[in-house]
DNA sequence: TCAAAGGTTTAGTTTTGCCTAAACTTATTT
DNA sequence: AAATAAGTTTAGGCAAAACTAAACCTTTGA
């Protein structure tokens, strides 16, 4: 019961970053995954008859204890991969996703172990996203969104894993974890940001850009 | 033209270890790659499809000059990750193989230079073992077999990469790589060697064992 | 409430990659 | 040179994973 195929770990994950513990709809799993409908029911049958998951047909699929553990630990080897990429490799943000969704699937506990230890056993990735340790706990997610510093000044710690482009999108900003600004107005017409550096000009931020990007206040 | 299963890469990898440049026959192929006969013989007809082999019926298969190069950035990427995961990691010898079987076919040019890179750009993996370089070319191998050291002192430089328990066993002899021995003599009965160390009592190694560690001569 | 719309599952096909059993080549031996 | 042994390929299956088209539930709106 211990050998899963890249497939079967690709709709785990899936299944973890769409609902958690909660029930999720085989269609959003299938468009998670990439895949169509039908490829969904296949594949969660296929889970389901390992144990990983609990199917109510029409309704929904829902991780199951063992199935939550090994969605936890791929994320954890998803998470240190991408550590050592950025800190070892020095690989840039935008980079590294697509390299640790192919490392994360090498199977051997011991590996991930040590290159925890390597990496001074870390309990947050690049993006600040918590790593699930060991044991299966979870450290706390740091930051609130954005929006929630009105008028005061602010520091980035966080940004969600949300795809290339939006990466891509934060260095054209020179945005980064540690930046520091000042929050100085927030659109009541289409929620964008004001931002302001400590030198250099304000800048305007769209509300799918904010939203993605977590902060502590100074 | 550039991606290819894993299934693929691992036969491309034993064709290279097999024969190099020179024809294979398909049992032999089969054998290497742990599947039977007709596997191969079909997993072979896939690999021609893409230009990667020649085959002859009933006669053997070959390599073309794309499957070897393949085969030899293949063979680059295993003894980078083996490196790493001696020297970065501190894995021991008989531990690395098999991680590093599926390290391996991790698709991504700029990571396996970044690593290299990032380990100086190693020309010998931890067995000593040559590791080809980015623009396909192979440094020498070093040392010569155990044999060819009749009476005379030597130094082990390289061990082949033979499987865990060849490796287990070279563990348990405590031979490792830098070690010096003094060949006391060779048997004509089943070619087993006697070996003396510095200090410590002599012993036997079998020629399975003895043929796959090489020394160079002090 | 009943019918259309939307989402889900079944049915049937494709490709990769493996298997066993049977047919076929090649090499060896008498 | 013919028979046999050894190795290779064909034939026919099976499982994982994906797809399209068709059938099937659920929900929602008239």
């Amino acid at each position: 019961m211990n050998n899963h195929t890249e497939s079967e770990e690709n709709y785990i994950k899936a299944l973890y970053y769409l609902g958690g513990e909660a029930t999720v709809a085989s269609g959003a799993l299938a468009n998670r995954v990439g895949a169509k409908g039908p490829s969904a029911t296949q594949a969660v049958r296929r889970l389901a008859s390992k144990g990983l998951v609990e199917v109510i047909p029409y309704k929904g699929v829902k991780l199951t204890l063992d199935g939550l553990t090994l969605a936890k630990h791929i994320l954890r080897k998803h998470r240190l991969w991408e550590t050592f990429l950025v800190e070892k490799l020095g690989f840039g943000w935008e980079e590294v996703h697509s390299i640790a969704e192919q490392l994360e699937h090498i199977q051997s506990r011991e590996l991930v172990e040590k290159l925890a230890e390597y990496l001074d056993s870390p309990a947050h990735d690049p993006h600040g996203d918590p790593i699930p340790q060991a044991d299966g706990k979870i450290p706390p997610a740091v930051g609130k969104p954005l929006q929630q510093f009105q008028g005061s000044s602010l520091k980035v710690v966080r940004v969600e894993d949300a795809g290339t482009d939006f990466f891509t999108q934060l260095d054209l900003l020179k945005i980064s974890l540690g930046k520091e600004y000042t929050l100085k107005s927030v659109s009541s017409f289409d929620f964008s940001i004001q931002l302001q550096a400590e030198e250099g000009e304000s800048f305007w931020l769209s509300h799918s850009m904010s939203s993605n990007i977590y902060a502590i206040s100074l």
